[in-house]
DNA sequence: TCGGTTACGTAC
DNA sequence: GACGTACGTAACCGAG
């Protein structure tokens, strides 16, 4: 089936691009703007309707036909400016890369281009759109020719002519001619307008007919107008009317959009600093996968093991059957000791009836030569996602040791608020090198097991590619870590973390699966009960949990006072709720709700799922290149969000168990960010506070209510406290004011005797904020680095949250440097004094540990003695233990 | 049916 | 727009 051609009004998108985006430029200063939006209007277009055939019409300088015959034509356009005239080469240059036909000539306009190609095309019975929304092309609507607006996906046939104008299709040169056109400067007749015009020509039928028949309409002033602006009128005609016998294709066939020429545009969108549509090009480069390698032969594995001993550094990656690696079988691993070569050693790839392929390696034999050598102190291992191959090895009895590189830590530190540390991410937007996907070779295979059947030589290409892309990367990224000051960061503090998150992982934690169980039924009958509750305050059923359904009930059907709104409707969060409970008692059920129900299904249900088969523990992911700050996260499950502040929450915690004869052991660091904010702004008040021990909300209280200690109220305290955490935050008196539900000014004053007292934060504050600027990022007490991009944008609300996380940053990372080196030294002195504790926990100022009962008390000196040391600030760090057989009473 | 997005709420 | 960092669940919505 033939497909239309679409025939686009180039210069009208230039323009609306030019006009309705702000302006850009790439870093030579040229304007870039109107190109951007050009370009994206266009493969709009060619996303959507996947045209075969196009071509762009352009105007192009020069005085055209119309000037030649009425000297005012288009007299009251200004001049092109010159950061739209100098991106025309480039938009020209662009469609041309994208071997999509032009059409332009000089001295003529775009629409008598169009013109000339629709009706030509027209003529010989094929289908033509044209893309545009200017109401003169509208003229060339015909069988066969529609106009189509993609901005707003309005198609425009002879019906919506006739439903527009109300008059027939024909007509709408001479209704045009009479009403004129005040953009183009077309006078038509004074006093005339579109309806005027409908009625002319519904009675005359035509220009033509009427101006031959003005002497037979009764006196008016129309008649009168019409009499004196015939010549008007028919000028407009002219100069409204398109030329269609301009030199353009007769054909469909020069109209066919070829591919692209890539590397052209490649270089034109990299020009521009068209980045996100650089991307979509695609990479230049593939993998080479003649030099990878399929292992089979004990001999070829001895080989490759006399030459890998000799080597400084080892890439490896193992494919498994499975991302979790107490289930991960070992089907293959691939290995690389340079950039020019790779192999993939076969162990457990499968047919269809799930029986062991032939010419694959067993693990005995792989064991024998692999691990003496993954377990050599000498060899650095270099690898992305270094602690899942580490736990998959151990589980297989591989043991790896000597110096660990992972590539995707490294990425982190770089920069830890990139948006991706993926292996195939940073392949393409740093060594701009395309790899195969995981989905690409396991297929539509959603087997558990998936990549046990795909085929040795294709799990060979794929898994070669990951060794060799991880060493290029590392080739590439360790010189950069050297530079910005990060090394010993990443191989003191980082690279020999991995191992201890790969225990902590490995250890788990026990769940009282009963407990869970019954908790679970418990909650059961509270929640039906609440629902019937609130369904009766309601008056009708519906679902609670949906925030459309319940802004439904609360402010349609209730009528109570509304909010704040969301993207999808108005708000009706936590502190909606709360204010409403003054009017009704829907609200405060719907919040108990809503406490009950986030606790049943986020933790006592999903918590049992998470229970191990094998090992009966719950089994976290610490993850270590995902908080920009530094910190660690948890998922799957998250153990780092375990209620702790209702009495509710508390018995999901009492769920955490310790073993028969063991205590957990939690040790936290007691207000950990105020100490590195006192440390950072050397503020005498705060450094004073720590020192002499006060309680800081306390001493925060007495300067901001300017009472004396004594006369502290709780009530005071926990406005100071507010306050204090705000300060580390960022907050603003907005903010405060909100959360502590008082007058902005009242959270002013608060703001500005805190500043007052605490003068230091002050500075700090803006001493953090004027360094992002000038740096583009902000550190830490261990030079971990945080780029705030946004530093120095033109929108405010961007270039504002930039500031906050300046301020932020430096304190929520050098809290996280801290337990992460506590962590380290923790583990190393329960080594070194051979204690059975297990690390089980990193909870940002916090450990927790599972410790025998009988060494409980010398483990938590201990640990305490090297929390407390591990780095000298000048203010103390204290920490807290706490004991307990569940993590309720720990 | 699936995957992505939104709203919400838990932790530090 | 307004308080930083995470993760998980349920609802919802549009594509296939």
């Amino acid at each position: 089936m033939p497909t239309p051609d679409y025939l686009v009004d180039g210069s009208a998108y230039i323009y609306r691009a030019y006009h309705a985006i702000t302006p850009l430029t790439n870093n030579n200063g040229l304007a870039t703007h109107a190109a951007l939006g050009f370009i994206n209007t266009l493969l709009r277009v060619m996303r959507e309707k996947s045209p075969t055939h196009m071509a762009v019409a352009f105007d192009m300088k020069g005085p055209t036909f119309r000037h030649q015959i009425y000297s005012d034509y288009k007299a009251n356009r200004p001049a092109m400016p010159d950061d739209l005239s100098c991106q025309i080469p480039y938009i020209h240059a662009l469609v041309a890369a994208h071997n999509i036909p032009i059409l332009k000539e000089e001295g003529v306009e775009a629409d008598d281009l169009i013109a000339s190609a629709a009706r030509a095309l027209n003529k010989q019975g094929q289908e033509v759109i044209i893309v545009s929304g200017d109401k003169d092309l509208l003229l060339l609507v015909a069988d066969g020719i529609t106009a189509w607006e993609p901005m707003k996906d309005v198609s425009m046939d002879q019906e919506f002519i006739r439903n527009k104008y109300d008059i027939a299709p024909e007509q709408l040169l001479d209704f045009f001619a009479l009403i004129g056109d005040t953009s183009d400067n077309v006078p038509g007749v004074p006093g005339v307008g579109p309806k005027t015009a409908a009625k002319l020509l519904a009675e005359h039928g035509s220009l033509d007919n009427l101006l031959a028949n003005l002497d037979r309409l009764k006196k008016s002033k129309l008649k009168d107008n019409l009499i004196a602006n015939q010549e008007l009128a028919l000028l407009s005609r002219t100069l409204i009317s398109l030329k269609d016998d301009l030199e353009v294709p007769q054909t469909l066939a020069g109209y066919e959009i070829k591919p692209a020429n890539t590397p052209e545009l490649q270089r034109l969108y990299k020009e521009l600093e068209f980045n996100k549509l650089l991307k979509e090009t695609g990479p230049s480069a593939q993998f080479d996968k003649k030099n990878f390698q399929l292992l089979t032969t004990t001999q070829e594995l001895a080989e490759l093991a006399s030459d890998i001993a000799k080597s400084p550094f080892l890439v490896l990656d193992t494919e498994t059957t499975s991302l979790d690696p107490l289930d991960a079988e070992l089907v293959g691993i691939s290995l690389a000791i340079s950039t020019d070569k790779a192999w993939y050693i076969p162990m457990a790839h499968r047919d269809e009836e799930d029986k062991l392929l032939a010419n694959q390696l067993d693990l005995a034999q792989v064991k024998k030569l692999l691990g003496p050598l993954i377990a050599d102190k000498e060899i650095a291992k270099i690898a992305h996602n270094i602690k899942y191959d580490l736990r998959v090895l151990a589980h297989h009895d591989m043991e790896m040791s000597g110096p660990l590189f992972d590539t995707m830590i490294a990425s982190y530190l770089l920069d830890p608020g990139r948006r991706s540390h993926k292996l195939d991410d940073l392949s393409l937007e740093i060594l701009d090198m395309g790899m195969t996907s995981f989905s690409e070779v396991t297929g539509k295979d959603k087997r558990p097991k998936a990549f046990a059947y795909v085929s040795p030589d294709q799990a060979c290409d794929y898994s070669c590619e990951d060794v060799a892309a991880t060493l290029l990367l590392w080739k590439e990224l360790h010189p950069q870590l050297d530079r910005i000051g990060c090394w010993d960061l990443f191989t003191e503090v980082e690279m020999v973390l991995v191992p201890i998150l790969a225990e902590m992982e490995e250890n788990g934690i026990l769940a009282d699966l009963d407990l869970l169980k019954s908790l679970s039924g418990e909650f059961s009958v509270l929640i039906k009960e609440l629902e019937r509750s609130i369904h009766g305050l309601a008056g009708q059923e519906f679902n609670i949990n949906s925030p459309k359904q319940l802004g439904a009930i609360l402010f349609d059907k209730l009528a109570l006072p509304h909010g704040k709104k969301t993207k999808t409707g108005y708000s009706t969060d936590v502190k909606v709720l709360e204010k409403l409970a003054a009017h009704h008692d829907l609200p405060a059920a719907v919040l108990n709700y809503r406490s009950l129900t986030k606790l049943k299904s986020t933790y006592i249900d999903a918590l049992q799922g998470q229970i191990h088969p094998t090992t009966a523990r719950i089994h976290t992911s610490f993850n270590q290149s995902v908080a920009a700050t530094g910190r660690l996260s948890s998922s799957n499950p998250n153990l780092q969000n375990i209620p702790i502040r209702s009495k509710e929450g508390q018995r999901i915690r009492a769920a955490f168990i310790a073993p028969t004869d063991h205590f957990f052991l939690a040790a936290d660091y007691s207000q950990i960010d105020l100490r590195v904010l006192a440390h950072y702004s050397q503020d005498e008040a705060l450094l004073k506070a720590f020192n002499s021990g006060q309680d800081i909300h306390n001493q925060t209280a007495g300067e901001i209510f300017q009472v004396s200690p004594l006369l502290i109220t709780s009530q005071m305290r926990r406005v100071a406290k507010s306050i204090n955490f705000g300060i580390v935050y960022g907050m603003s008196a907005f903010g405060l004011s909100n959360q502590l539900r008082i007058s902005r000014k009242e959270a002013q004053t608060f703001i500005n005797r805190y500043f007052e007292h605490y003068k230091g934060v002050q500075k700090y504050m803006e001493e953090m904020v004027a360094q992002a600027r000038e740096d583009g990022f902000v550190t830490t007490l261990l030079n971990r680095r945080r780029n705030l991009p946004e530093i120095n944008s033109t929108n405010k609300a961007r270039r504002e949250f930039a500031e906050r996380t300046a301020i932020n940053s430096p304190i929520q990372g050098t809290a996280a440097d801290i337990i992460k080196l506590a962590t380290i030294k923790s583990h190393q002195v329960l080594q070194e004094k051979k204690m059975a504790a297990k690390l089980l926990l990193q909870i940002h100022d916090e450990l927790v540990f599972e410790v025998p009962a009988p060494e409980f008390d010398e483990t938590a000196a201990l640990v305490k003695g090297a929390m407390e040391s591990v780095l000298k600030l000048d203010v103390p760090l204290l920490i807290n233990i706490s004991q307990g057989v569940n993590l309720a009473k720990a």
